[in-house]
DNA sequence: CTAAAGATGTAACCGAAGTTACAAACCTAA
DNA sequence: TTAGGTTTGTAACTTCGGTTACATCTTTAG
């Protein structure tokens, strides 16, 4: 496995972790003396290799703070279902730290070469037990988390194709701002709903028919929102 | 709408809430002193009243103590998609409490006259803050959430008919036990799977055509374990 | 700048689930 | 015990997405 560990001393207050909405109102202070205290491990990871894998039991609060790694689901009939992409500063499946089986629900891959800061779910309990402040920012984040889960299961729960594109398109744009550009690409968008691509270049082609939205490259518009929104 | 608001001192001490996990590892003395100084409203609901409204902004922290409680979210195209059952004592949504933006995601329907005890958010935080174990209870239970919609989406992500009701049969025995008592109707099992109804009853009768199941009235009982596992 | 790899558009055909309708079996309360 | 409602079984037909295959654009690496 392609991965460094390297001793804390090496590389320690690079990054800066106030970013990331779970130190929330500490100060760099704060922050420093965390990290000097609680981060056990760093590791380093190359470019498209697994960081973690879909079962593997929690044993560390495992922090991204450098690169870009994407979860993804591997389902029972063997296809690979993607949830979302992390950006830095981001703890992975903090949610599932403190359950009575602790496993990371998805498997992590690298996009770009990445480094993770570790921490020990004691200590990390030790700390928040401490830090108010810490224990509120967790809270919230993992409330976030089930939001999101709860909302991903309300999008799987829309049927058809055509339902869940315009679900998607509608919470990217607004009346005001009726395009975006499309940053997955139709295969990744075709995993993402869990169809096959032909299937979503199909409905993509039959909603342009319709005069619902338009496509320019990877621009998308919306055309026809009263329409867009009825096909939900 | 049925409700009635009783003074504290009425009924206080009737429930053990050391039956709920959310307590575990607190005394009988603990718990009486808890219920007593946090506990600010109490809640009788009638059998088929409707206990809290999807998207109801969540004020305070409830917690189902007698009767039972069916949980259900309206999907976008007001198809009804039903989530589980809640027995005494258990918390309502506790994972969602300290989101951003906290609202109901599901809405709580009485199958029976309950009962309900009412926390303040603030009163429960700063009990948590005193209370290691209420903590670690807290964070466990929201954790174990967590999973479940995580485990939900799994189970959404399957594709076929025939594969989420494998699993669901799958789930439901062991080889050593390998029968069990449906407890929902085809109708309730359908709308579970996010069906039809025929289109359950068809694929229960091809089941059985294939020799995987057998279905004595209510008594499902797996025959061929090894084909049922291999479609999911 | 060009070759190779990746992304997209499209078409024909197939199969699973939806839809509708009706009959049979089963509770259950008067 | 019987009449009404609920639950279940089944059939015919429709619709949507899956599957496969291939052509045409775009990137990107060399």
């Amino acid at each position: 496995m392609a991965l460094s560990l390297f001793n804390k001393m090496d590389s320690l207050q690079e990054y800066d972790l106030s970013t990331c909405s779970l130190f929330d109102g500490m100060t760099n202070d704060e922050l420093d003396e965390f990290v000097d205290k609680s981060v056990c491990e760093i590791w380093h990871i190359d470019k498209g290799e697994r960081v973690v894998r879909q079962n593997d039991l929690i044993r560390y609060l495992i922090l991204l703070v450098d690169g870009l790694v994407r979860t993804e689901m591997i389902t029972k009939e063997g296809n690979v279902l993607e949830i979302e992409f992390l950006e830095p500063i981001r703890p992975l499946a903090p949610a599932f730290i403190f359950a009575a089986n602790c496993r990371f629900p998805v498997d992590v891959i690298a996009m770009q070469p990445s480094v993770f800061y570790l921490i020990e779910k004691n200590v990390w309990l030790a700390e928040m037990m401490k830090n108010e402040r810490l224990l509120t920012n967790f809270l919230r984040f993992n409330s976030n988390m089930t939001v999101f889960l709860s909302n991903k299961v309300q999008m799987m729960s829309i049927k058809s194709l055509k339902g869940k594109l315009s679900l998607y398109i509608l919470e990217n744009t607004t009346p005001q701002q009726p395009s975006f550009v499309m940053k997955r690409t139709q295969t990744q968008l075709a995993e993402y709903f869990g169809v096959q691509r032909p299937s979503l270049a199909r409905t993509i082609g039959e909603m342009i028919e319709e005069g619902l939205i338009t496509l320019q490259k990877k621009t998308l518009t919306v055309i026809d929102r009263k329409n867009l929104e009825a096909s939900i």
